[in-house]
DNA sequence: CCATATTTGTCCGTATGTATT
DNA sequence: GAATACATACGGACAAATATG
């Protein structure tokens, strides 16, 4: 075979000015539409037949649109429905999958979302302390009670309660972006513990001490210690997981546990 | 609401469970081979009529799976290419992307945002105090001489500057999730405050405020000392947006910036 | 409850511009 | 430059699911 000149494949194409794709035009109208305020949540778009003449693309085209708008969360569609896609409001759930998913790949060690969730769990307990009602102090003991109620139902339907209780914590604190990653970072370190828990004699022992420490962490919402109520929330979060980490991961995760613990606190 | 307690595991079950669609089928295939390491960076996917006879799907389906797989940053397509799909290394670009967008959709105003950076970048702060290297210290000193050469070129360039140093800060933490999350909110609040930020007398006296700032928190950082590495990071944060807040807003984000301050600190 | 119309999910065929050989 | 294979895009078609009368 004759030898052709290498045509530099990469070099010509080394500007990346790819054109822009039919169904990126969809996506970004949508999004641009939500950003905006014209598209809220709840708000339908138009059926699959009817975007083809808004946009002048082919079906294919809009679908295509629509899976990359469904997986980044802005919208849910259902076979059938006639009244076409609906907006979604933003939630964790896209974003939990991403983090999962980093977290897998780039080996981000189980310490590392720890961290990362101790940081989010004691801001949200902190504006919490600062910002809760009196109707939001009976949410807290709803969830309290309910942990309660799962002392007898084993490890995994407590820890069910465990994360309901952090949720209520992170709604009150009133800061979506703490809210949303804190739902995340949680649902993400259940994912990937998920199976390493097993019924161990020490469950009891763990609930009951976790229940003391969320029992603290509410009292000091309650009296809106924001200053205590950080810190407890910290250490509460390592007392829970810390016996899965190795022992290096430990130390470095404790330290940030035990941070300026003000006198009088756990242990 | 009803609030009663499912008493048995079955309840759970109730949701509906939607026929998976044959695209996701794709999508679980193609991630499941990354993580397991079949798949590996690099590596090219067939094309999309062999990927037809894989999966016995459509092209249709098997062109929305690549629409979902690009969106989510596992695979790169382009138009023509015989080699078909790539696999791309895991990046954290599509995790900030979509925090970035969920910052906007959430509505989060901007003491919601600096809230939330506060928060991450004294956790940053703290880290980076208790992991810093001899030649992180580098680093974190040429990020400084950056800000410092910035003083002359306006408020604008002194900003990327600012906002380079953060980027440092975050990556000597280590944590990749505290890195990327810092990462998107500081994009975040970049583009709210867009426009609101012209010059103004005050300029030079913010800059070099901000400046002393950021001096005392890389002293910290080498010093190790990360309880004052984390206090100061809040301040700092605080004093270089606080006053383009609203008078109730910069009152309750000042209490989350002064909070727990050690003596002999700003102000 | 049943019937019907509409929509989504899916598949097939075709045309066009692009990248590689 | 030519040939080949590919991604992108379009339009038509059918089955399953859904809402409405």
């Amino acid at each position: 075979m004759a030898v052709s000149i290498p045509r530099t494949p990469e070099s010509v194409t080394g500007k990346q000015q790819r054109t822009p794709r039919a169904f990126e035009m969809v996506v970004d109208h949508v999004e641009q539409s939500v950003l905006q305020g014209s598209l809220k949540a709840g708000d339908r778009l138009p059926g699959e037949r009817e975007l083809v003449n808004r946009f002048a693309v082919s079906r294919s085209s809009i679908r295509e649109a629509m899976r990359v708008l469904e997986s980044s969360g802005v919208i849910s569609t259902r076979p059938g429905d006639p009244r076409g896609a609906i907006i979604l409001p933003p939630t964790s759930d896209p974003l939990r999958k991403l983090m999962t998913k980093l977290a897998v790949f780039s080996r981000s060690s189980l310490a590392d979302l720890l961290l990362y969730r101790m940081t989010l769990e004691s801001a949200a307990s902190s504006l919490a302390a600062s910002r809760r009602s009196a109707g939001d102090l009976l949410e807290l003991e709803k969830a309290m009670a309910r942990m309660t109620q799962c002392l007898e139902l084993g490890l995994e339907e407590f820890s069910r309660a465990d994360l309901n209780f952090h949720d209520v914590v992170a709604r009150i604190s009133r800061n979506p972006m703490i809210q949303i990653s804190g739902e995340a970072v949680r649902a993400s370190i259940e994912d990937l513990i998920k199976g390493y828990l097993r019924e161990s004699s020490e469950d009891r022992v763990l609930m009951h001490r976790t229940l003391h420490h969320h029992r603290e962490v509410l009292e000091a919402i309650r009296s809106q210690d924001a200053h205590v109520a950080e810190h407890l929330a910290r250490s509460s979060i390592f007392e829970y997981y810390g016996h899965l980490l190795g022992d290096s991961d430990r130390l470095a995760v404790a330290a940030l546990a035990s941070f300026g613990t003000p006198a009088g606190s756990v242990q």
